[in-house]
RNA sequence: GGGUGUUUAGCUCAGUUGGUUAGAGCGCGCCGUUCACAUCGGCGAGGUCACUGGUUCGAGUCCAGUAAUACCCACCA
């Protein structure tokens, strides 16, 4: 026998078991020995930033997908998965900015053109490591087609898109209010605004006809209306009516308007409408087409339409005005202390000033003419109903169904340009008063591209069909469409499954949607994967500020293993729920895998040993053949079912149950006595291939072992369940077998009673005879009858000098007690005639058979207890 | 303010279309090197399934409400 460790030292192996693989060149789909005729199963990786290194969620991410891909792989599947990296334009820059600082160095001291060199630089050096770390997670995805949101194919399928959608009239520019930094200068996305709580005053003005409650009177300048509820019966008789409104630059005219928006319990259900400088206040205005008056510029200071307070920041503007309205009495009264939250820059803390400002959008409730309906009824169709053809896109877990309608209703048009330089620049070009757009820059001098980028989500909701892409040249434009012309787009577009992480389901995932219904005209993928959160061991978000819990992938990969790393990862977490991870539990999963490996230690062990990938019907041979092939079989049924299903924790637990309570602990056990080489060899060979999807690297390794280079497990045919029903006798049988073994063992424990010792045990006659003899460690001897015995099944134990008569009584009275109990109930159930008229016909003749089990036993538990009454 | 989850053993969580006396791992208690495995084996203790009501022959599972908790969206004059 070959030297073999006893425990499985991963490190050792997994490198060398991934090169096996990638040279294999089966992670690509064109290799010649797979079959171009099978369907196709395709997942397209989603691309994680190349802000730095892979963390725990991205490990998840891999496990699962791999898990799939494996899985379809070896069900014979023309399998693709493309791997690929996001360019996250404002996290990137962001992080550079952030070493730029270290230095003493900012993005305008080093001017674009070496800013852009610095971050290119710091992103290939980030795509580099977590290229390493993808595979060192065991990742077969296909390398030859990586792609980079922001690399030359990449590029070329967001301008044509960028111009499809501009010519289909989709794409506009226009004003919008923004989040402004007056002392940044620059723009803030929503997610980079923080929300300070904060006591304010708040100012009743009277306002015309009404009084109304503001906190910013400095804006009156800016008002073109007022608004109040449409249910609001005080205020009915002037909606739709223009007032001449007094105010401290005299009098301005306003119309009243009625919308939802308006909140009748604030205030005196009444608020003036300031479209240039209030968020809600702009959609009020563009529902009911009002003007817009900026009064506010990019420094904070009021501009030179505001009379004497031109050039007052906001702050001096409020306290003149107000002291001017209080001289001509147009103050009712102050709050002083108005419970408040106040919007900031994350950055310098300094109060937000939303300001109307110029940027690209995509409209989204405009139709489109070639489908008849806009993209948001199309991204709602898509899941709602099928759209193209295709059935509905499923999101599992099945309520995230809801959070996406409910976003799709409420989307409002989509501002795709960023003042930011790392990204796509908008393919716009301007010369003097004209706009042009295209994919290249037009002839002629004068031309000047548009300096902002574009919304990196732009590019990634463009990720299913542009990664199906290999050059430029292959994306175009016919037929009003985008037409992707190569051989990967016909074979592996739409993809089967997205999966991810359920945090990006709208910043993506529903861009995909959009994206690719609009462009090529079909669904990106049929189902939606969305795992949880990967948190600490106290259910707490990980980071790195945060050492003590915050766990590296690479480091737990190292200390126990990548593929018990997968296993903590993938058993015990469901769909859409998050999950704690911590030490202990990937310690747990790497016992496991010692156990797997143990297993195929015994099996090494036993003299010519083989992996068998069927048996013939006379391998079957005795009571415990019969029972684990029967087990094998209906295990096969459902992992394949399960996992199909997405449900992959439950099909680990069960394929743990199996190998650990069922395989290792009993069939191993017995065949020790038995030695049925056959079966052994069979129920392996299954086994690991059950097993490689979750554990690639350890099953691949033990293959390797029997196989060498020859055969891959990876590429081995997925194991087909048995045509052999469950058969009951069989599971009865060993059933009995393993009741009696384990109430044995119970007693001898109960007592203490020496694991050496030996029990004599006397029976007329029993099956199985050496396995209870070794198992229960009982020397059975037939045909005599001993004065003094506990029964136990058939067997006369003679341990009476052992055990505490008394106690065993009571414990058999007990146990009595309970089985009349649960007897009692059942009959009383199968005396119900609604139960016996209205439930299943299957569930009833259960609930006989279990009535009769517990006769049986309660039989066998009286005799028991006479037995010992006796003694 | 609006929405969506979660609540099952000391801990972390499973529990499929409602149907055995509700499960697993860890932890805990007792015993143990019979040799594939002490990263192990054997045995055991531990739960009124958050609470209240309803539907049903039958509810951990479905419905309504309550409480605790987490997250998402909006940030509002």
């Amino acid at each position: 026998m070959k030297e073999i460790p006893k425990t499985y030292e991963a490190g050792r192996y997994e490198d060398k078991i991934y090169e096996l693989w990638e040279k294999s060149g089966f992670f690509n789909p064109d290799n010649l020995d797979v079959d171009k005729d099978a369907s196709s199963y395709t997942i397209v990786m989603p691309p994680p930033n190349v802000t730095g290194v892979l963390h725990m969620g991205s490990a998840m991410m891999l496990a699962v997908e791999d898990l799939l891909i494996r899985y379809n792989r070896m069900q014979g599947k023309r399998t693709l998965w493309i791997p690929g990296t996001d360019h996250a334009s404002i996290a990137t820059q962001n992080r550079v900015e952030k070493d730029l600082k270290v230095e003493g160095l900012d993005r305008h001291k080093l001017g674009k053109e070496k800013f852009l060199k610095r971050v290119k630089e710091f992103a290939l050096n980030s795509q580099k490591t977590i290229l390493k770390q993808m595979r060192k997670m065991g990742s077969s995805c296909d390398w030859s087609r990586l792609a980079y949101t922001l690399d030359e194919t990449r590029s070329a399928a967001v301008q044509n898109v960028f111009k499809l959608m501009y010519d289909d009239g989709l794409i506009y520019r226009g004003k919008r209010i923004v989040n402004w930094c007056p002392r940044c200068h620059s723009t803030l996305a929503d997610d980079e605004v923080e929300y300070i709580p904060k006591k304010e005053k708040l100012y009743w003005i009277k306002y015309g006809p009404f009084t109304l409650a503001t906190s910013r009177p400095e804006t009156k300048l800016g008002d073109t209306a007022v608004a109040v509820h449409p249910k609001d019966k005080r205020y009915k008789k002037y909606v739709g009516k223009n007032f001449m409104i007094p105010g401290v630059l005299g009098e301005f005219e306003v119309e009243v308007v009625a919308d939802y928006a308006v909140d009748m319990e604030f205030g005196t259900g009444v608020i003036k409408v300031t479209p240039a400088h209030d968020f809600t206040d702009n959609q009020i205005a563009q529902r009911h087409n009002l003007p817009m008056k900026q009064i506010i510029n990019e420094e904070g200071r009021m501009m030179k339409n505001t009379g004497k307070y031109a050039g007052m920041t906001t702050a001096e503007a409020r306290e003149a005005i107000v002291n001017d309205m209080e001289k001509i009495g147009l103050i009712d009264h102050i709050d002083e202390n108005y419970d408040h939250n106040i919007a900031v820059c994350y950055r310098c803390g300094t109060q937000i000033e939303p300001l109307p400002s110029t940027q690209w959008f995509i409209d989204v409730n405009k139709e489109i003419p070639k489908y008849k309906k806009s993209i948001k009824e199309l991204s709602f169709e898509a899941v709602k109903k099928g759209i193209f053809g295709r059935n509905k896109i499923k999101i599992i877990p099945e309520r995230f169904e809801k959070n996406y309608f409910h976003w799709m209703e409420n989307l409002r048009d989509w501002c795709i340009s960023r003042q930011i330089w790392f990204g796509h620049r908008l393919p716009v070009w301007y010369k003097d008063e004209e706009i042009y757009v295209g994919v290249n820059p037009p002839e002629g001098e004068g031309w000047k591209q548009d300096e902002d980028t574009l919304d990196t989500w732009f590019s990634s909701g463009l990720w299913t069909f542009s990664t199906m892409a290999q050059k430029p040249a292959d994306i175009s434009i016919e037929n009003n469409k985008i037409k992707i012309d190569t051989e990967d787009f016909k074979n592996f577009h739409p993809t089967n499954v997205l999966e991810t992480m359920y945090d990006i389901l709208f910043f993506w995932v529903a861009r995909m949607i959009i994206m690719t219904t609009y462009s090529v005209g079909d669904i990106p993928f049929q189902d939606i994967y969305l795992h949880g959160c990967v948190r600490d061991k106290f259910g707490d978000k990980m980071s790195k500020s945060k050492p003590e819990t915050n766990i590296d992938p690479l480091d737990v990969c190292e200390k126990y293993g990548t593929d018990a790393v997968r296993l903590s990862l993938l058993i015990g977490t469901t769909p859409g729920n998050d999950l704690n991870i911590y030490d202990e539990k990937i310690k747990n999963f790497r016992n496991f895998v010692t156990k797997l490996w143990n297993i195929y230690r015994y099996c090494l062990a036993t003299e010519n040993f083989t992996l068998a990938e069927s048996i013939k019907d006379d391998d079957i041979k005795s009571l415990s053949d019969k029972w684990i092939v029967s087990e094998l079989n209906e295990l096969i049924a459902e992992i394949t079912d399960d996992i199909s299903k997405y449900k992959f924790s439950l099909a680990g637990e069960k394929l743990e149950k199996f190998t650990w309570g069922k395989f290792a602990d009993w069939y191993i056990e017995i065949h020790k006595i038995e030695k049925n080489d056959a079966i052994l060899g069979y129920v392996l060979d299954k086994i690991l291939k059950l097993w490689h999807p979750f554990v690639p690297f350890v099953t691949e390794k033990i293959y390797n072992d029997f196989y060498g280079e020859k055969r891959l497990l990876m590429v081995e045919e997925w194991p087909k369940a048995g045509k052999k029903e469950k058969d009951a006798k069989t599971e009865k049988e060993f059933k009995n077998l393993k009741d009696t073994i384990a109430k044995i063992r119970n007693l001898r424990s109960s007592y203490h009673i020496n694991p050496a010792q030996i029990i004599d045990a006397y029976t007329e006659k029993t099956e199985n005879k050496e396995i209870i003899e070794k198992l229960a460690r009982v020397k059975i001897i037939e045909g005599e009858t001993p004065k003094k015995s506990i029964k136990i099944a058939s067997l006369d134990l003679d341990i009476a000098e052992l055990i505490n008569i008394k106690k065993e009584i009571d414990n058999i009275e007990k146990e009595i007690k309970n089985l009349e109990n649960a007897i009692s109930k059942t009959e009383i159930l199968l005396k119900n005639e609604s139960y016996i008229k209205k439930a299943d016909k299957d569930v009833v003749s259960l609930t006989k058979s279990r009535v009769l089990g517990y006769k049986d036993k309660l039989k066998s538990q009286q005799e028991l207890l006479k037995n010992l009454i006796k003694l």
